[in-house]
DNA sequence: CTACCGATATTCT
DNA sequence: GAATATCGGTAGA
């Protein structure tokens, strides 16, 4: 993907922390709005027991699969969705999963899109933070080198960073591969795996 | 703040 | 049929 920094392709939990305190940018019809990454989570391709590239490519996950540089939206819980930076080289199928964020440009439009919301929870999450870019399933695939989603590096690689479980997940779950910033509130809370529903029919 | 629970598309068994 | 890289509402401490 011409255009896209080498400081932000290669192995995933080196390429993970150098995106906390990049900006992701989205123009639409309504405005832009910019979001400073402050939590985001490493998922290190078919070897990895928690990340959607384990068992193969499906048509959900194919853009996993694809060159650095563009952006694997995926639907879930059947109501929300959620994002991703492609960082590994074509095939090896690995991502960054983007947890939370700060809006640093159109709070304005962002708060439109989130009434009764907070600031702080505006991008705290990464479903919230999906519907607060207005990132949907059109987005999946997008190049993040031109408009309208892009991606800026901070101009150096922020530290100290802090890491720790990943969350919501069953399998792997243990890997310390979330990277977040300390002392940040807009980092999403931690939640652990939904524990098997006990759902008797109804 | 924590705990529970419902919503419900996609994937896998 | 059942799990899932989640969230928002409600109830309670």
């Amino acid at each position: 993907m011409p255009g896209w920094p080498e400081s932000l392709t290669g192995p995933v939990l080196e390429v993970a922390p150098r995106l906390l305190g990049a900006v992701l940018r989205h123009e639409t019809a309504d405005g832009a709005v910019a979001v400073r990454l402050t939590e985001v989570e490493a998922y290190d391709g078919p070897g990895d027991p928690g990340s959607h590239a384990y068992k193969g490519m499906t048509p959900r996950n194919e853009v996993m699969f694809g060159p650095p540089g563009r952006l694997y939206v995926y639907f879930t819980y059947g109501m929300h969705f959620c994002c991703n930076i492609v960082v590994g080289d074509e095939g090896s199928a690995s991502a960054v999963l983007l947890r939370a964020g700060e809006v640093v440009e159109g709070l304005d439009v962002a708060r439109a899109r989130r009434p009764g919301v907070t600031d702080r929870d505006l991008a705290r999450g990464p479903a919230r933070l999906c519907r607060t870019l207005a990132i949907e399933r059109a987005s999946n695939g997008a190049d993040l080198t031109r408009p309208p989603l892009t991606v800026t590096p901070p101009e150096q690689p922020l530290s100290p960073y802090v890491t720790g479980p990943r969350v919501g997940l069953r399998l792997a779950a243990e890997r310390p591969w979330r990277f977040w910033l300390p002392d940040e509130p807009t980092v999403s809370p931690y939640r652990p795996a939904a524990p098997l529903r006990n759902r008797a029919r109804k």
